[in-house]
DNA sequence: GTGCAGCTTTGATACAGATCAAGAACGAAT
DNA sequence: ATTCGTTCTTGATCTGTATCAAAGCTGCAC
């Protein structure tokens, strides 16, 4: 799962695994059916950089397959990780002429892009789109928000378990997957880059898995794949409130 | 300055001291005269909870005057800050019906309140409006964004920096004061509440500030009123880039 | 004035996580 | 199969910040 399709240039987006989320063409509106074309697809590889901070960006999108991250950079190379682009997740502001963080493709993912000025220009004839945006940034707002107490006041073992049960979920919700069962999936991040997301040292990171895993909250198989028994237990690990944590 | 206004509940929002993002009757645009008549203040005390997470919100508004928290809480007791309202910024989300976090009231405050309903069919019928709280919540996004940097990778004394920074530019913002000479401005915060913010303890924020204190990077009188002779060396202490941070 | 309560400072000590260092596991290229 | 380069794990030690504790400051109520 979360692993990159083949998607050729030319198809529609009907078959686009864009659903829940994504502002994309014909996916939910259509009204984005008129941009079809100055709609295209851009393809990225694993460790590559699509976007530098303070690059103008022409395009607003969304992701198809692939992950990538939102980083900021410091001077002296301390680094941290202010988002994950999953597939269907929107990529660009409108309104905005240059990017504000770096955006790194952990994986090898395919975009779904649209030129941003036809694109504002829709949005501005279309209040419907400018809703679904805003009430999509009000999310990524919430999750910003979310993560500013991850890295203020949780322990390393609690961010771990934190950042294990967001994936999860998200994981969950792009797969139609189960969360009351065992959920299992892959880890699309290196301990480092897990690391940059909590605010830790990759050999914290790699220490706190193992303790996890250890007191047999979750199992490994290799070192990226993972399962977890029982998810409100990882939950409780995270110190988030007990139940209704895992709706939504 | 950041003092609180004997703001009449009849007063007219020409004379409203928001002006810059405010999204407010009249201030900038007359979409928003027609909602005259559903408009009202609201007054809050000092250290007054103006709305808890998962209150239903009834109404959005902006803050007049006064400083309020947004805070987020553990079952444990631990909290962490996840935003600052100050006077101009908005508050409530259009689309939503709970709160999600606790918002509040450091000082005396007033908000200028929109009865949440007709605001949205307004907000549905002017495109206009609808971008500028886009905008807003873009900005917001940003600002929780750098400060997951400053939660994850920071010192404890560059996290001061960074919050006096923070604060002294809003000031100035705010008062239309310049900050290329010496900056003057109260803390609206306690030490415990700078804490919160932080992600450290009360007993960290109060070392920190004195080491500055100490290392004449800042200068107090009294405990809350501080002056920074030269902000460029405040923005280096925080670990910001050199130059343009203090821009915007 | 005196006393009290909330805020702040300062000191001593403990500990979580960083840092430094060495290897182990794994996959890809030869 | 061997080599190489990544990524990951584990160990030993160090350090920044938390924690625990006590006392100083400031303003308010009486």
């Amino acid at each position: 799962m979360l692993k990159q399709d083949n998607l050729s240039v030319t198809q529609d987006c009907h078959d686009c695994p864009i659903r829940h989320r994504a502002v994309c063409a014909r996916c939910e509106s259509d009204e984005l059916g008129l941009l079809e074309d100055i709609k295209y697809y851009r393809r990225f590889e694993a460790g590559q950089t699509v976007i530098w901070s303070g690059d103008r960006m022409d395009f607003v999108g969304s992701v198809v397959s692939g992950i990538a991250t939102l980083t900021q950079t410091m001077e002296d190379g301390r680094t941290q990780m202010v988002g994950l682009l999953l597939p269907s997740d929107f990529v660009g502001r409108p309104g905005r002429g240059t990017a504000a963080y770096d955006v790194v493709a952990t994986t090898d993912m395919v975009m779904c892009c649209f030129r941003k000025a036809p694109f504002e220009d829709m949005m501005n004839r279309t209040p419907h789109i400018a809703q679904r945006l805003l009430e999509m940034t009000l999310d990524e707002l919430d999750a910003a928000r979310e993560w500013m107490l991850v890295l203020g006041r949780k322990t390393a073992r609690e961010k771990i378990a934190s950042l294990l049960s967001i994936i999860a979920r998200r994981d969950a919700t792009l797969n139609l997957g189960a969360l009351d069962g065992p959920v299992s999936f892959d880890l699309p991040l290196t301990r480092e880059a897990m690391a940059d997301y909590l605010g830790l040292t990759l050999e914290t990171v790699s220490r706190q898995v193992s303790a996890l895993k250890k007191d047999q909250v979750i199992t490994l198989e290799g070192k990226r794949h993972v399962t977890v028994p029982d998810m409100s237990r990882l939950l409780e690990e995270a110190g988030d409130d007990t139940d209704g944590g895992m709706l939504v």
